[in-house]
DNA sequence: ATAATATTCTACCGATCGGTTGAATGATAA
DNA sequence: TTATCATTCAACCGATCGGTAGAATATTAT
C-alpha cells in the first residue's frame, strides 16, 4: 500500500485517515478495546467476553479500528488475532500538540495584552 | 458549573467530555474551523463566509464544538463572538499521550523479545 | 461425514450526523 | 416605526452509527 509522508512541519486538514483515528476513538468502548489489546495479542471471542454486547458489535468495532490503521487482524486457521497498531496514534498526538501549544501561546499572549492594557484580572 | 479534577495519573474510559472531543476534532470541517480561530476571535458571520457550506451548517459545527468545550461563545447584542478554549485538548492530547508511550513501550518489548528468540528479521 | 467452533456477512432498528431550507427572535439602523 | 442584520430554532433529508439477530463460511474436532 502506497502510504503517504507524514513527516511535515504544519498538518493538513484533509487526511481521511487521520478523520478515521479521532472518529475510531471517540468511542469509549472503542478506547476500551484498545485498552484491552494493550495486554497482548487477543481473538475476537475472547475480546468480545469482557464486554457487555453482542459478539457481533464487538466485531463491528474491531473493524472500525482496523480501518483507522489503530488494530492488525492476523488470520490464523479460524482464528482472528488482533495486535495494536500504534503508528496511526502517533499522527493524531502530532497533530493535537501541535494545535494545542499554538493555541495557548496565542491565548497567553492575548491575556498577557489585555493584563498590560487594562490591568489585573480575578 | 462543577468540573470534575482532571489531575489523574490514569485516564479513565468513560468520560463523556472526552467522547465529545474526539468527536468534534474528527470532522474536517470543524478542525478547520478551530484553525480558522486560532486567528482570533470571530462572529459566526465571517466565521461562516470561509467555508463553502451554508450559515446554518457552520453555526451547528460550532454548536457542536461548544459542546465540547473547545468553542466559548460570548454574545454581545446581535453578534455571537466565539473564541478557542484550548483546556479540554490537553485533556485529550494526554490521554492520547499515555496510551501511545504504554503501546509502543509493550510492542517494542515484544519484538525485542522475538527478536532474541528466533534471530533478526527483514 | 458430521458436529462444533470462530468468525464474517447481510439485514434490520432507532439514533445521531452533516447539511439544507425557511421561519422566528432579537438587536441595530433608517 | 420599520427595515435590516446576525443569529438560532425547527423541520426535514439521506447517510452513517452503535447495536442486535440470523444466515453463511470456513476451520477444527469427533
Amino acid at each position: 500500500m502506497p502510504r503517504r509522508d507524514s513527516s511535515q512541519a504544519a498538518p493538513r486538514a484533509h487526511r481521511p485517515q487521520l478523520n478515521r483515528v479521532y472518529a475510531a476513538i471517540a468511542d469509549p468502548t472503542r478506547r476500551a478495546i484498545l485498552a484491552a489489546l494493550a495486554g497482548g495479542e487477543l481473538n475476537v471471542g475472547s475480546l468480545a467476553g469482557r464486554f457487555p454486547i453482542s459478539f457481533n458489535g464487538v466485531s463491528k468495532h474491531v473493524k472500525v479500528l482496523e480501518r483507522a490503521g489503530l488494530v492488525r487482524r492476523r488470520v490464523r486457521g479460524r482464528e482472528h488475532w488482533l495486535r495494536l497498531r500504534p503508528e496511526p496514534l502517533r499522527e493524531a498526538t502530532r497533530w493535537l500538540e501541535h494545535y494545542r501549544e499554538f493555541w495557548e501561546a496565542r491565548l497567553d499572549a492575548l491575556e498577557a495584552l489585555l493584563v498590560g492594557t487594562r490591568g489585573r484580572r480575578p
